[in-house]
DNA sequence: TGGGCGCAAGTAAACGTTTACCTTCCTGCC
DNA sequence: GGCAGGAAGGTAAACGTTTACTTGCGCCCA
């Protein structure tokens, strides 16, 4: 492997002369820069990014740490991190804590999880990077870590009381879809939610009441529902939503609206013109239904090159001071919501 | 930071005693030892991994290339890598190149393409990784650069001549799922392909009439037909195929499966039932059609772990010779091979 | 003419480790 | 008593950089 050394031998010049043409330094001559840019072509010369690092302090280096890179929204986030990496030339070290793939649904204990978190802030930290990204959803436990760290964390996908957080405006993605339905003319609309301890669906409700409200159209409380996310909960609840006489369902993810089709499918309810339907996440299967499925699709790429952003402002000297930063969905209407003959 | 040095100090042994107990060396009294544990503990220690590889010359680092990290079985298999890393104590350092965000499915020219991989591999090696993983099915480019990169580098997912490279058995998996037809007792099956260029498609459609031959049944080759992985294409080429008279039809992938589907449902097909249809890939969508799509899992997790145990048992000092390593796909029998009664 | 200035280049120390080699000291044996 | 040998620990150089400081030199202006 070439080194500096053996740059400024061939050259002919000190090593000094080399460090400062490669790292665009000015007070050496065109003539003699030229002749280092060249020699060091030529032997095909690659810095050692690790000495330099060790010697400057300065690794330009953040750490990722993704609860699990196999989550369908996962990539699309480290996506966007890379890609804000990538223009602030950072470069990036991923830690995957495989967290689903180890403990499924059921999130591991709270002590288990701390554990794994400070192996993977350990070795991030071994590795000098100057900022850490946390990306997913169950923060509590990065917020206890927070303090023990030296190095900033920006979270991406979710918050942290004490941190910089970066989400998606579920409250807004509530209100909007429900104006959107109310546009349509619903005025009864079902709403099957996550699990009542869910922050998304806390706030997406919240969102759809003051929607209601602002509309001056009555909130009945009973037709707010409480699922799992799981498409079974879709089913069961679409039964007791449309008996109940709702001409809309919203569902809080994708899944569980895929179960609301499937009771209408069965019991022969045109989801689209006797009902409309709309979910959450813009998943891949949302475009296969039938009818194709109106969804909400979260700016995923967008928070990781925001967080990134974020956390690189902060390493270059910026306020730390804890901010959330919320972005936008976008609501995609398809046949679920829009009939079938008008979104062909 | 607590470096070995503040331990010395506080422990009043020198620098050389504590690297000695940190790397598990033995000269050192078993007290000493203690007492330097006890001290690098108090001080929430962190070797600086940096600097550790600069004088050691080992990082045991690898480097991973992923064409595109957001293309759906892009992170199993990096999540396989990053399992076989995690039980190996290696760390691994992951470069998105971004391909598909970027240019879509019409992949740049090998000019563009080659460029951009360059710099990857740059940014790696300067790194100072051990070896390189490249992840994705565009391999021949990596295949020119192997020369030029003073590391091994191993295929995932994609074969490159002169490199290690582990794939699935596309071969296999045509002739394990047309037997799987032939005992529904289908004999005339048609096949809607990628385009001709894609090695997929050669080996699976050789698997195919392997099995056909293996068990004396006549191959017709107009039942063979060219999709391009769109769904458009499975609903125009069903027609064909079932005009032609097929009892069961194997779609190189699960989108156009779903366009198979689609033309079915249009027309009153009962797919499981008069029709059998299987695709590749199991999908999250494959799941979620009506009825539910028979499909082939490919061992993404596993190609991930055993390139990843093959670039280290190359880096261990092990053979360099190039090999192609297969593993097995699964066949998943869902409702649209099985028919809707049998598979509830 | 000479002092001062500024440009171009070089010297050497340092970053946090590892490691080859050296020093001490103790034990045991002839 | 002398000495080999081994255990426990220390010294210092080196890895590839960066960087503060120094040197040498030509030029300008008083």
């Amino acid at each position: 492997m070439a080194t500096i050394r053996s740059i400024a031998e061939r050259a002919n010049v000190s090593i000094a002369t080399v460090s400062k043409v490669l790292n665009g330094k000015n007070g050496v001559k065109e003539e003699t820069r030229q002749l280092i840019l060249n020699v060091a072509q030529e032997l095909n010369y690659r810095p050692n990014l690790n000495a330099r690092s060790l010697k400057s302090g300065r690794a330009y280096t953040i750490g990722i740490i993704a609860e699990d890179i196999t989550v369908f929204n996962t990539p699309d986030i480290i996506d966007g991190i890379a890609l804000a990496c990538d223009r602030a030339n950072y470069h990036y070290i991923l830690a995957n804590l495989r967290l689903f793939k180890r403990f499924g649904h059921h999130m591991p204990d709270e002590a288990t999880h701390m554990a794994i978190l400070k192996d993977a802030i350990s070795v991030l930290l071994s590795r000098q990077v100057a900022g850490i990204l946390y990306v997913g959803s169950h923060s509590h436990v990065v917020n206890c870590l927070a303090e023990l760290t030296e190095v900033p964390i920006v979270c991406a996908y979710c918050t942290s009381p004490s941190l910089t957080s970066v989400i998606y405006d579920d409250e807004k993605a509530g209100y909007d879809l429900t104006e959107c339905l109310l546009r349509h003319g619903d005025t009864r609309i079902g709403m099957i939610t996550g699990p009542v301890e869910s922050p998304h669906s806390t706030n997406r409700s919240r969102g759809h009441m003051r929607a209601l409200y602002a509309h001056s159209v009555p909130y009945d409380p009973t037709l707010t529902l409480p699922g799992d996310w799981e498409r079974d909960s879709g089913f069961a609840y679409a039964k007791t939503l449309i008996d109940a006489g709702v001409t809309a369902i919203f569902a809080h993810n994708d899944i569980m609206a895929l179960g609301v089709l499937d009771y209408c499918n069965a019991n022969g309810i045109d989801v689209g013109k006797d009902l409309r339907l709309i979910g959450f996440d813009n998943r891949d299967i949302s475009l296969v239904t039938r009818p194709r499925l109106s969804t909400v699709l979260p700016p995923l790429n967008e928070i990781g090159q925001t967080a990134a952003a974020e956390l690189l402002r902060i390493l270059d000297g910026g306020s730390q001071e804890a901010k959330v930063i919320q972005l936008s969905c976008k609501i995609i209407e398809r046949e679920s919501t829009l009939g079938t003959e008008a979104a062909l």
